[in-house]
DNA sequence: ACTACCCGCGAAACCGCTTTCACGGAATAA
DNA sequence: TTATTCCGTGAAAGCGGTTTCGCGGGTAGT
């Protein structure tokens, strides 16, 4: 589509008596042009209102200012909430630097798919994944030299950037702060298990336990899957196997709102039989009755930090895996 | 970025000993080339992995493939978990049809923001907006051609192609279910007032209470802003003003959320003393205690509808505005 | 004063694909 | 058979920037 007539380097430098290529080096910062040149350019540039050609541009440089957001899996996971927070800091940071967010929702599966083709294609400078299932689309770009930050923590140790939030140390305090309650046998509903950062968690309410001396059972350990569904399920699941049981903690909010759902069902009362904690401090957790206990992560701030740590990749700044800290919040469930 | 060389059109000709441009016509399914030679591009194509670039092509051709969806408000709107169920839903069709997804999350201000010389800038084929609080820029675009889809009803009566939900019809058979259960005093908590899908939904209510004969006081209409806190803040209100009160809708789930929080907190049990009637079915609809009565909205299926839409004008094709149909869910709350 | 550099700047090639234009030959019309 | 139209096809001109290359003049070195 071509709306209206947008002036070019021809005419640019045209009323501003110079070549297109000085035009081009004004634009683009290069110091080496006279400052009066430049600014009779930049006038130029004033007066008719130029905006540059991104297409254009990104041709002639291989440079597409695009850089993809591809989350990998199907629609359910975007529907949570979580994602699109993550996604819209990502995106502002991106947009503050002068970069698009592409976004891809797909599952991202061999390294033939339609994803794995279009990020390939250098199409974009660069791209953030969440929510990884493997980690060899990941590593085939990598070796291709494509920027690329994870968003969690990736599977393998290859070295590629990524932000996440402390896991291990959030799931941590969780535990230990229903220990502290006097919670006898906590038990641990997890996320789903392929995912990185449900193994962190886990391992943080296991260190918990090491830390009391008291590993907890194999059967406190229930693998969940992130759904309210699930939450239900295994609390069902543990008060048979576990009638004293007097701590949960649930990997997500919503597997703890479930847990909660079922124990009230049952006639356990929270806090004061069995305490609950979850994770992530979602809008559901201030909203509930009771409201719950949790462990707060800046999901905006996540995805700021992936944006951020995204630009200066493509500076060639130095940069590192950013780790976020968690906070315990506490409400009434625990 | 140049990660690894990859094949142009130069290639593909020599080795299928053709042209350029017939290597062109084949790709962009040109019907006239001799099937044998066009045979011979493809064999070509396939034994090389080509795969166009689409900054060139969108270069020549004018088109870049890429179509923005533009939120406009700050991130507290993209939180939401509907918006980024709404995305999804683009996104997915837009990649069914070749197309790429450019998120914008940033208000969208006057005619000369960020966001709009990027769309005035003919690097999309083409916007989608979400959260209109203004038609203006949306004109504006029309103006200059720029296909548009508008998530939600314009405010002005310009023919822009749009997709909604029967807000109208929602709203109404949820207050009608309400009176239907005895309700003799239905309040509404409405939306921000400045969307239509809250005047919408405001206008259903009073179109039910309309026909049976009963127009409600101005004090039952409260004017709320989506959030839960407004839920709380207006029931508290509403005890205070209408202490007989035995209905609530609420424009969406959140809120009456808030309200239900609210009553059952001043001692009135819900359902039996009041109903209360949420909009969205968001998860928290099904999660709370009493679950919700809610009206629901297939947000996926509006975001899907938002997509085809665009392809539709793209392609040329008729197209008229999509309204999509809500069902009440009828659960414990009312 | 003469050669060696450096610097600012324009000409022109180039990025990879699309599209117009015109040509040669086959098909159709006269 | 000759004139006319149609068709498939390739050459080439863009699309609008970026970047290399080299020139001319000014500065520095000896």
């Amino acid at each position: 589509m071509a709306p209206l007539l947008r002036p070019t380097y021809a005419v640019i430098a045209k009323t501003a008596g110079v070549s297109e290529a000085t035009v081009s080096r004004v634009l683009n910062g290069d110091e080496s042009v006279h400052p009066d040149r430049a600014q009779r350019v930049r006038e130029a540039v004033e007066e008719l209102g130029y905006k540059k050609n991104r297409v254009a541009s990104a041709l002639a440089s291989g440079r597409t200012g695009l850089i993809a957001v591809v989350i990998d899996d199907d629609l359910s996971v975007f529907s949570d909430p979580f994602w699109g927070t993550v996604t819209s800091g990502v995106s502002r940071v991106l947009q503050e630097n002068g970069l698009h967010t592409v976004l891809m929702v797909a599952p991202v599966g061999a390294l033939d798919g339609g994803v794995a083709h279009y990020l390939k294609s250098g199409e974009v400078d660069g791209a953030i994944f969440f929510v990884l299932h493997s980690d060899i689309l990941v590593n085939h770009l990598k070796k291709q030299g494509l920027p690329l930050v994870i968003t969690g923590t990736p599977h393998s140790n290859a070295d590629i950037p990524f932000v996440d939030t402390d896991n291990f140390g959030g799931a941590y305090s969780a535990t230990k702060h229903l220990m502290n309650q006097g919670c006898k046998k906590v038990a641990i509903i997890t996320g789903d298990i392929g995912t990185t950062a449900a193994k962190q968690r886990l391992d943080g309410y296991l260190q918990a336990h090491r830390e009391s001396g008291s590993l907890p059972s194999k059967s406190l350990i229930c693998e969940g899957d992130y759904s309210f569904e699930s939450g239900k399920a295994h609390a069902q699941k543990l008060l048979e196997t576990h009638p004293d049981i007097d701590g949960i903690f649930a990997s997500n909010d919503l597997m703890a709102m479930g847990a909660i759902t079922v124990l009230e069902g049952a006639g356990r009362s929270v806090p004061s039989q069995v305490r609950v904690v979850g994770f992530d401090d979602a809008l559901i957790a201030q909203t509930s009755r009771p409201s719950l206990t949790t462990v707060r992560q800046d999901v905006v701030a996540l995805g700021e930090a992936a944006g951020s740590l995204m630009i200066a990749q493509l500076n060639g700044q130095d940069f590192e895996p950013i780790i976020l800290p968690t906070e315990l919040v506490i409400r009434e469930s625990a």
